[in-house]
DNA sequence: CCAGACGTTGTT
DNA sequence: GTCTGG
DNA sequence: CCAGACGTTGTT
DNA sequence: GTCTGG
C-alpha cells in the first residue's frame, strides 16, 4: 500500500524526475496548493505530472488532492479522499472506479520516499522507504476531474499499488507501482490509450530501493519535518526481559549494510520548495547532495563486513551514498514541529545506551 | 426499463 | 461513465 | 496510511 | 468497534 509519503520537491524537480523535457521551467497549475511535507497523506495536494490536453504531448505540473473522487460522484455527495487513495494495479483495468480512467487519465507522482507500517502484533513500526542514491521516486498514478453543485473543478488521483518486492515482503505485502526507467514513466504518461499498461505496473524489484526505521511519532499526519525521516536505533526485541539488564544495547545495535553499487543517477537535492513567491531562485543553482541529519557520525563506517541479511533483520538497508553529506535543514523553511522542538538530539539519545533505555520509558 | 454501485487496506 | 441487478 | 473522536441542549 | 479528519 501506499498511505503516506515524503513530498519536498520543487516543481523542477518533480519535472525532471518524471522526464519532463523542459524541466527547468515546467509548466505548471494550480501549485499554490502545494505544501512541501515530510509527511504527506491522503487528502493533501501534491504536484502531480498528466498531459497537457487531449492532443497535445506536452506535460504539466497540475497540483491535485490525493484520493480520488471520480467524475460520477453525485454533486451533493460528501467527498471522501480516504477511500480511493490507492487502486490495486492488478485489477485497475476492472474496477468501475479506475478502469474508464486508465486509457487517458494516467499521471505521475514523484516523492522523495513513501513510510510503510510494519506490524509486530500491537505495535506499529514504520520504515521510510527511498532510492539509495536519493533520486525520487516516481510513481504510477490516476487522476480524474469532478465538478460539485457550483461548478468548481475537483482535481483528485490515487497511487497504484502491487504486491511488494521480496525485499520488501517482510514489510508488507503491498507497495506502490515505482516507474524505475524512463521509458516505463514515458509509457505510463504518453502511452497510447490502449497501451499494456500491465507491462509497467510490476513491483520495483531493484536493489537500489531501500529503508530504514524512523519515528513512530511521525504516524500523526501533524508530525512534519525532517524529523520524520531522521533513522532511528531499533530496540532490540528481548524474549527474555531479564537479559536487557545484562547487555548494552550499543553492543548489538543494528549495523547499516553498504549496498556495493555505485550509481551513475545524478543525486538530487532535498531543498525544500515552501514557497516560490518567497525564495524562488535561492536554490536553483544548488547541486549540492543534502541529507537532514539523522544519520550520526557514529553509524558512518566500520559497518563495511557486516552482513547484508543481519542489516535487514534489523530493518535498515541504505547505501554509503547517503552518508557522504552531513547538512542542516535548510533554516529559511518553516517547519513548525521542528521549532517547537528546543532540543536537538543529544548524543546519547543518538548512540543508546542502557541508561538512555530507561530514560525513554 | 430504472436503480444502484463504483474502493483499498488489514483483520477476523 | 458504465456495468450489474431487479 | 494513522490519529482521534465517539454527545446534547441552549446560549453567545 | 467504527467513522471522520488530516
Amino acid at each position: 500500500m501506499c498511505g503516506r509519503a515524503r513530498c519536498t520537491l520543487r516543481p523542477e524537480q518533480v519535472a525532471r524526475a518524471c522526464g519532463i523535457d523542459d524541466a527547468s521551467s515546467p509548466p505548471t497549475l494550480q501549485m499554490d496548493r502545494y505544501h512541501p511535507s515530510f509527511n504527506v497523506s491522503p487528502g493533501s495536494y501534491l504536484p502531480v505530472v498528466r498531459k497537457e490536453g487531449n492532443a497535445g504531448k506536452g506535460a504539466v505540473i497540475h497540483c491535485m488532492k490525493w484520493g480520488l473522487i471520480p467524475s460520477f460522484t453525485k454533486k451533493n455527495e460528501k467527498l471522501d479522499h480516504f477511500r480511493m487513495f490507492n487502486a490495486r494495479s492488478e485489477s485497475v483495468s476492472e474496477k468501475a472506479s479506475f478502469r474508464r480512467l486508465v486509457p487517458n487519465n494516467r499521471c505521475l507522482v514523484a516523492v522523495e520516499g513513501f513510510y510503510e507500517w510494519k506490524k509486530d502484533g500491537t505495535k506499529k513500526q514504520p520504515y521510510y522507504v527511498h532510492f539509495n542514491d536519493r533520486r525520487p521516486l516516481v510513481l504510477a498514478a490516476l487522476y480524474d476531474y469532478w465538478e460539485n453543485s457550483e461548478g468548481e473543478i475537483f482535481c483528485t488521483f490515487t497511487i497504484l499499488t502491487t504486491c511488494c518486492s521480496s525485499a520488501l515482503q517482510w514489510l508488507h505485502d503491498r507497495m506502490p507501482v515505482i516507474l524505475g526507467n524512463k521509458s516505463a514513466m514515458d509509457a505510463w504518461l504518453n502511452g497510447c490509450p490502449s497501451f499494456e499498461v500491465e507491462s509497467v505496473l510490476k513491483s520495483y524489484e531493484d536493489p537500489d530501493l531501500v529503508w530504514y526505521p524512523v519515528t513512530p511519532e511521525m504516524g500523526k499526519p501533524s508530525f512534519n519535518g525532517p524529523e520524520c525521516i531522521k533513522e532511528i536505533q531499533l530496540k532490540p526485541v528481548e524474549k527474555n526481559p531479564i537479559s536487557k539488564f545484562f547487555f548494552k544495547t550499543s553492543e548489538i545495535k543494528c549495523e547499516s549494510f553498504p549496498e556495493v553499487k555505485s550509481s551513475s543517477e545524478e543525486a538530487t537535492q532535498t531543498n525544500q520548495f515552501e514557497d516560490v513567491k518567497e525564495e524562488p531562485t535561492t536554490h536553483e543553482t544548488k547541486e549540492e547532495v543534502l541529507d537532514f541529519g539523522g544519520h550520526g557520525t557514529d553509524n558512518k563506517l566500520e559497518v563495511q563486513s557486516l552482513l547484508k541479511e543481519g542489516a535487514e533483520k534489523c530493518g535498515t538497508k541504505r547505501n554509503y551514498k547517503q552518508f557522504a553529506v552531513d547538512s542542516e535543514f535548510p533554516d529559511t523553511i518553516k517547519m513548525p514541529s521542528l521549532e517547537k522542538k528546543e532540543n536537538p538530539k543529544s548524543k546519547e539519545e543518538r548512540q543508546q545506551t542502557l541508561l538512555s533505555y530507561f530514560q525513554r520509558r
